[in-house]
DNA sequence: AACCACTGTCATACC
DNA sequence: CCGGTATGACAGTGG
């Protein structure tokens, strides 16, 4: 995902260079900025090396501003900084990247003919992306997909995207006013010439009635890219002729340009990297042999690659989900949010058709959507704990605790302790575990039963218990084999007294005794131990805060020191002139001025001022007497 | 494969 | 003495 995004970045990027070339400027800067910002001020924050805050939860929080700075986005965030300096550091364009950007539109927009409905359909970038792996060999569902993905595609085109897109300044809410009340006109803030203008007006044009302008323009666009390079020049503008078609309907949808990214994902993607399963069209085949665009020369930063076709997908389909326009979604701030959130919320209400493409597409692709950590998705609630935040880390390890079955801090614990013997089913139901964040290396590996070693009996697939059993703690499967009415969690919660009463009353055997014993101790201890670690580690942390408290003290104290004693030099100084000032405007007996050699000033306690005479005199005259007898001494 | 972080568990000391 | 807590040490697991 991380590579997905970052050549999302990149795509981006190389479309706002191919936008330059029309003449139309595109702030992709403030777009970043005003994403990327608040990953700043978070990064601010403790040492990451700390952090592992659960990515999942802060998927919840679709403002796109709660990232973690131990994020993967942050690297996204400072590549595409340093992408932006290397493209202003160009100060113009250079052609072989646009030639790229210019090719996702080509592929695209060739796509739209195996959709099936070149009349009624603008876009085929998802089809490029969903349908490609299929296209050859599985053509059982593309009947069925292709419409429907054409219809996604044709939100994709309309109003509310466009108009995100060419404002990218524009904030959520006005987005959100704009999709409501449908398509709104285009305010292309950054463009200034009449050319623009017009072919902006193109390009808000529908792609039902795409205008001569836009042909224009882009033939001139082509002739400015193609023209530089020699050895495609020929090539390029055949195949870009015989689709001139295409290319004005991809034009007409692909102005904005978080469309245009989201569509060179998706294109890149089936055909440099799906083409190596599924043959890619016919058409998409030949247009990357015209530009040399082949999966090996595709560039990085061109090539989304495999990665990059989820995402797209995902555009795809939380825009059919949703009222917003597919474009809109994929590529405003949310989006990076939904890409987090695949196979989520919304693909509860995808339809079954979209839900089929979503099957088609690699599930390790579709892994790589979930989350950047390895945490399942049910892991959302909770996952690894923050040693450098406290109550993250006590209540998130205590929820797990609470779930796994070995105790928890929780009141929910508490409560659940409090209820004292329950339905054996409703104990051991699974659904509490399925539910749970399974962080327990231990608990989750081969169940141990009484006397019998881990390693001494694996599991066989067919042996091996279901998910929800094969994560139960060791201790909880114990006390099933045992037939113990008790939870972990009960067992290790109640009161020592209704404990000792259970143990009491209801007849167990000795082992059972031993084995509710042993739980209660380990549960306890294992709490115990939680707690120690993380008392550690906030005696850690607070003894190096205390450590660069103490070091920031020192330093101060340092500069404290050298500033009095240059103050004091200075001072010395201005005492010295003023005593030789002093001294001159004095006369001794013969009337001469006093020699600041042999006075000087002292100043009273009374605050008067006497001329005293110079010790120095004195003393450099004894210890030079001594001297001259020590070396009449020696020479004695 | 080595390293590291995290976790559970055990042993032990202490309250 | 018992139950619970605290903590070092060890091993397992996964990134």
């Amino acid at each position: 995902m991380q590579i997905a995004k970052k050549y999302f970045t990149e795509g981006l990027i190389q479309f706002t260079i191919l936008l330059s070339l029309i003449g139309v400027r595109v702030d992709i800067d403030s777009y970043l900025n005003g994403y990327y910002t608040p990953l700043i001020e978070i990064n601010l924050g403790p040492s990451s090396a700390y952090i592992q805050t659960p990515f999942h939860n802060l998927r919840d929080t679709l403002d796109g501003y709660s990232v973690h700075p131990k994020c993967p986005q942050l690297d996204y965030f400072f590549a595409s900084r340093r992408l932006l300096d290397d493209v202003r550091a160009l100060g113009s364009p250079r052609f072989p990247t646009q030639l790229n950007a210019w090719l996702v539109h080509q592929v695209s927009a060739t796509d739209k003919a195996s959709c099936g409905q070149p009349s009624t359909s603008n876009n085929t970038d998802t089809d490029s992306e969903v349908q490609s792996p299929e296209t050859s060999d599985d053509s059982e569902h593309l009947p069925d997909r292709g419409p429907e993905v054409c219809q996604t595609n044709l939100q994709l085109g309309q109003g509310p995207c466009g108009a995100e897109a060419c404002g990218f300044a524009q904030e959520d809410d006005d987005t959100r006013n704009e999709e409501e009340d449908g398509p709104a006109p285009l305010a292309l803030a950054h463009s200034s010439t009449l050319e623009q203008e017009s072919l902006l007006e193109g390009i808000t044009t529908r792609y039902h009635a795409p205008t001569i302008d836009i042909d224009q323009n882009w033939s001139h666009l082509l002739s400015l890219s193609v023209t530089d390079l020699d050895d495609m020049d020929s090539l390029v503008s055949d195949r870009l002729s015989d689709l001139d078609s295409d290319i004005t309907h991809a034009i007409s949808h692909n102005v904005s340009l978080r469309d245009a990214m989201v569509t060179s994902a998706g294109v890149s993607g089936v055909t440099s990297e799906r083409a190596e399963f599924r043959p890619a069209t016919q058409q998409q085949r030949t247009l990357l042999e015209s530009t040399g665009l082949s999966h090996s020369d595709a560039s990085p930063g061109m090539a989304l690659g495999l990665a990059a076709l989820p995402f797209a997908s995902v555009c795809n389909f939380t825009g059919n989900v949703s009222s917003h326009s597919a474009l809109s979604g994929c590529l405003d701030e949310a989006v990076f949010d939904q890409i987090n959130q695949l196979g989520l919320e919304s693909l509860e209400t995808i339809d079954s058709q979209l839900m089929g493409c979503l099957e088609n597409i690699d599930p390790q692709v579709l892994e790589d959507l979930d989350s950047d950590s390895g945490l399942s998705l049910e892991s959302s609630s909770g996952g690894p704990v923050s040693p450098g935040s406290s109550e993250m880390s006590s209540s998130s390890s205590s929820y797990c605790e609470d779930e796994c079955g070995a105790a928890g801090y929780s009141s929910e614990v508490e409560s659940v302790s409090s209820k004292g013997v329950t339905d054996y089913t409703t104990m051991w139901s699974p659904v509490d575990l399925s539910e749970s964040v399974w962080h327990d290396h231990s608990y989750s590996s081969p169940v141990t039963f009484p006397h019998k070693s881990i390693k001494e009996e694996p599991l066989s697939d067919d042996e091996r218990p279901k998910l929800e059993e094969r994560e139960l703690s060791r201790d909880e499967m114990r006390a099933r084999a045992m037939c113990i009415p008790f939870s972990v969690l009960q067992i290790v919660n109640m009161p020592v007294e209704e404990f000792l009463e259970v143990l009491d009353s209801h007849g167990f055997s000795p082992e059972q005794v031993t084995l509710l014993r042993d739980i209660r101790r380990r549960g306890k201890n294992k709490l115990a131990a939680q707690n120690c670690r993380k008392r550690k580690l906030d005696a850690i942390t607070g003894l190096q805060e205390e450590v660069k408290r103490l070091q920031a003290q020192r330093d101060r104290l340092l500069r404290e020191k050298q500033l009095t004693a240059k103050t004091m030099g200075a001072v010395g100084q201005q005492i010295e002139q003023l005593t030789r000032d002093v001294l001159s405007r004095l006369r001794d007996d013969l009337g001469q001025p006093l020699s600041p050699d042999r006075y000087t000033l002292q100043c009273g306690a009374n605050g008067r001022v006497v001329v005293q005479p110079a010790r120095r005199p004195t003393v450099s005259g004894s210890s030079s007497n001594k001297t001259e007898k020590r070396k009449k001494g020696k020479k004695q």
